[in-house]
DNA sequence: CTATGAGTCAATAATCTGCTCCAGA
DNA sequence: ATTATTGACTCATAG
């Protein structure tokens, strides 16, 4: 079936894309072409890019092994793995990354230039992630700019089943000379593409549709009642083996995998045992108390809001089939393969703000998931929807929606950023930029669906690109992010400090705006309050019956600045992190009022903390620009407390000390250590005795850990100091030195590999900014005679 | 005594939100 | 199923 792709993979050069079903042994064709470029050549690297870590990593282990008698060195770089930069990858052979990852590295080409030149081969796995709506974006620039900066770049993409692929092969393009010549007789301009439909799917798929009745149209009873006709289902078509359930809620998951568990009870009751249940023995311990009531009849759930363990748990559960019915959100459907024999979606609707009808693409993933080829001849797929979507589902056999490109959300990001890469650039290079990316493509086809501002009815797309030109030029302009400049009598552009800013930050837009927005002299309370709204944080809801809690936790004395009352994701997400840096066991809280979304909790912590720092530092560049001290000061403070995710002079300081936690945290502070400069002043025996940890020198290495932080001292002295008889100025002159006190070597890097840098605010007591000046430990250790100001 | 505001309670109306990834001087 | 809103009601308090 393949011999046609594999042998344009391995005999030719040509770029290629490759339309085909899930887990149809599409990696191979990659293999190929990496055998080529092994086989060919002693020094280019090839470059693997796939949408989620879980994949990457999986990839890694599987080529480490495979190519190693290559002698082809397999490095991976995702956000997960300890290396920072590229530097690591420099004797690699394949280089596997994820889209986001490998934007960040190629936004600093010049730089890593001795690397990446030797990429010849780009690998995209799962391309049609070009249709996610934050995701795809990235992608798509992050192809242009390779094919842009690498000569003879060879770029295979795979995708599943989508109806236009040949948009994705015209947009990959041809790396084709000009005397390669195609079956018509004129040059090549888009990679070679090879479909493969639903018959190459590794295991057959049978599939039912079944319809039900929504009366009052209200889909929410419909979603109730769903739960309950699942069982039947089971018994229908399971055969004993292992069951998938798609649900388009967490809630939902949770209240299906409840129902099936007790339903499981009564057949048991009735002798009519659906399947075996696991051996009490072999049932997990889970974090999640629902889980443990449902692990002993074999049924368990899955979705983000549990714990990573949780996670993890099920997941080697399902697969070692100790769990037989497993109840999932969209979780599942993509990353790691995780195969049943029977995939029942749970109805095909979503609730975003209303109910809305999934993608065919999303639903194709779940279905991708049925028939586990090692073990079973066929899958069994099962659609629950509502009767009048039956007939749809009934002919869908392959997806009809084509992937659109989602670019045009988040333009002005990218386009900033390209602007920001070049020394020189001008708006027809901008221009010629967008003629080059998929959304291009697809303006060409289906021009209406971008809804161009400006473009009104026209349908020509070049037309629409200018509208967009213009339209982006025009934002960029006005809030100063662009410079205009003239060069040989034609003009130029270049990026302005803002944009430089918006680039390096990676921040979006309209948080940019907001704080460039920011008042002078902004207090750490306003800080907050625009940190909260950033976009980044758009995702962070109050899930329902959430609202209890966080309207608890607002009463408590710890939160520095409460809001009136939770209303919003904004209010939550203030009183969020204000706990967290003032050290309130939120999870104590969330035990009290029933632990349903402790573990949710958790990773929007997570991810509010991974970004607000960078957030933030951002605001404090916009401040230093617009010599704003009181600002610049709060904010880097803010900056501080957030990286460390504590306040300064709360107990929630000692969580940076290694193995310090919440617990700990609070027993030292009831016994009155309360920063770590006390943990440092504390005698080693009595902090083991203090935690109760006596072994391989807890207490010493505590101590010492808190010793090796940096200690700093500041001393200012009047060096001169001249009074204007005529008018009220005076000037002083201050010498600042910045002495370290500490004897013991300070690490450069902190354990989280985060390098430790020394910022010098000076500024009025009207909160005037005098200098700022930020710098690594080591230039501040060259310099310990201080700047003069 | 009365107007006012805070607080309580119960009835009733409104609402209910997947996943993933990344950002160094 | 949970949460928000509403309106009737009580009670304390200032004028």
């Amino acid at each position: 079936m393949q011999s046609t792709v594999l042998s344009t993979a391995f005999e030719t050069k040509s770029n290629i894309v490759v339309s085909a079903p899930t887990s149809s042994g599409k990696t191979v064709i990659f293999e190929i072409a990496i055998a080529r470029l092994l086989y060919t050549t002693q020094q280019q690297k090839a470059l693997y890019l796939a949408p989620t870590k879980g994949l990457c990593s999986e990839r890694t282990k599987d080529w480490a092994a495979k190519f190693q008698h290559l002698n082809a060195p397999v490095v991976e770089l995702t956000g997960d793995s300890n290396a920072l930069g590229l530097a690591s990858a420099k004797d690699a052979r394949i280089i596997i990354s994820t889209p986001e990852k490998w934007d960040y590295i190629t936004r600093r080409w010049s730089k890593n230039d001795h690397i990446l030149r030797h990429i010849k081969l780009l690998l995209i796995d799962e391309v049609h992630f070009l249709r996610e709506r934050n995701r795809g974006p990235c992608l798509e620039v992050l192809v242009s700019r390779m094919k842009d900066k690498v000569d003879d770049l060879r770029v295979i993409a795979l995708s599943a089943t989508v109806p236009n692929a040949d948009d994705i092969a015209e947009w990959v393009g041809s790396n084709a000379t000009d005397s390669d010549i195609d079956e018509c007789g004129s040059p090549k301009t888009t990679a070679d593409l090879f479909t493969f439909g639903e018959t190459y799917r590794p295991c057959p798929l049978r599939k039912y549709v079944y319809g039900y009745a929504n009366p009052e149209g209200d889909y929410w009873k419909l979603e109730g009642n769903l739960n309950s006709r699942i069982m039947q289902i089971i018994q229908e078509h399971a055969n004993g083996r292992p069951v998938l359930i798609f649900a388009p809620m967490r809630k939902s998951a949770s209240n299906a995998a409840e129902v099936l568990a007790n339903e499981f009870d009564r057949l048991c009751e009735a002798r009519n045992r659906p399947w075996d249940p696991p051996l009490p023995s072999m049932t997990a311990n889970y974090d999640d108390p629902n889980l443990n009531e449902l692990a002993p009849r074999g049924v368990a759930y899955h979705h983000a809001g549990l714990s990573p363990r949780d996670k993890r748990l099920v997941e080697s559960a399902f697969l070692e089939g100790r769990c037989f019915v497993l109840v999932s959100t969209s979780s599942l459907a993509v990353g790691v393969n995780l195969p049943a024999y029977l995939v029942i979606i749970r109805g095909t609707k979503l609730y975003q703000g209303q109910w809305t009808e999934m993608d065919d693409l999303d639903i194709l993933q779940m279905m991708g998931r049925a028939g586990r080829p090692q073990f079973d001849r066929e899958g069994v797929c099962v659609i629950m929807t509502e009767n009048n979507r039956k007939d749809y589902y009934v002919a869908m056999a392959r997806g009809e929606t084509p992937i659109e490109s989602t670019l045009h959300l988040s333009l002005i990001e990218h386009v900033n950023a390209e602007i920001g890469q070049r020394e020189s650039c001008s708006q027809d290079f901008v221009e010629n930029w967008l003629r080059g990316t998929f959304l291009f493509v697809r303006m060409k086809k289906n021009l209406r669906h971008y809804q161009i501002e400006g473009a009104g009815g026209m349908n020509d797309p070049e037309h629409g690109v200018q509208n967009l030109s213009r339209h982006l030029f025009k934002s960029l302009r006005e809030h100063e992010l662009l410079l205009d400049a003239t060069q040989d009598g034609r003009s130029e552009i270049a990026c302005s400090h803002y944009g430089d800013l918006l680039a390096s930050y990676f921040i979006s837009f309209k948080t940019f705006l907001r704080l460039l927005r920011v008042k002078r002299g902004a207090s750490t309370s306003d800080i907050l309050q625009v940190l909260c709204l950033a976009e980044e944080f758009c995702e962070i809801r109050i899930r329902h019956g959430e609202k209890g809690v966080w309207n608890k936790i607002r009463t408590l004395s710890q939160i520095r600045f409460p809001p009136k009352k939770v209303t919003n994701a904004t209010d939550k997400l203030s009183i969020l992190i204000q706990a967290v840096l003032a050290g309130v066991n939120v999870l104590d809280i969330f035990k009290e009022e029933g632990e349903v979304f402790k573990a949710g909790f958790q990773s929007e912590a997570r991810l509010v903390f991974r970004q607000a720092p960078r957030i933030l530092k951002c605001l404090v560049d916009i401040a230093v620009h617009r010599e704003d001290g009181k600002t610049a000061k709060d904010a880097s403070e803010l900056v501080r407390s957030t990286s460390g995710q504590a306040w300064d002079s709360s107990p929630a300081t000692l969580r940076q000390l290694d193995n310090i936690g919440e617990k700990y945290m609070q027993l030292l502070s009831e016994a009155g250590i309360k920063s770590i400069g006390d943990v440092a002043d504390s005698d080693p025996l009595r902090m083991e005795h203090l935690l109760n940890r006596r072994s391989s020198n807890f207490g010493f290495k505590l101590v010492q850990q808190a010793r090796s932080f940096p200690d700093l001292d500041l001393m200012i002295s009047e060096v001169k100091h001249k009074r204007f008889d005529d008018c009220v100025e005076s000037r002083i002159e201050l010498a600042i030195d910045l002495k370290n006190s500490n004897k013991e070597v300070i690490n450069v890097w902190t354990a989280e590999k985060q390098p430790r840098y020394i910022i010098c605010l000076t500024t009025s007591s009207e909160g005037e900014l005098f200098d700022y000046r930020r710098m690594s430990r080591q230039t501040f250790q060259n310099c310990l005679q201080a700047p003069q100001i």
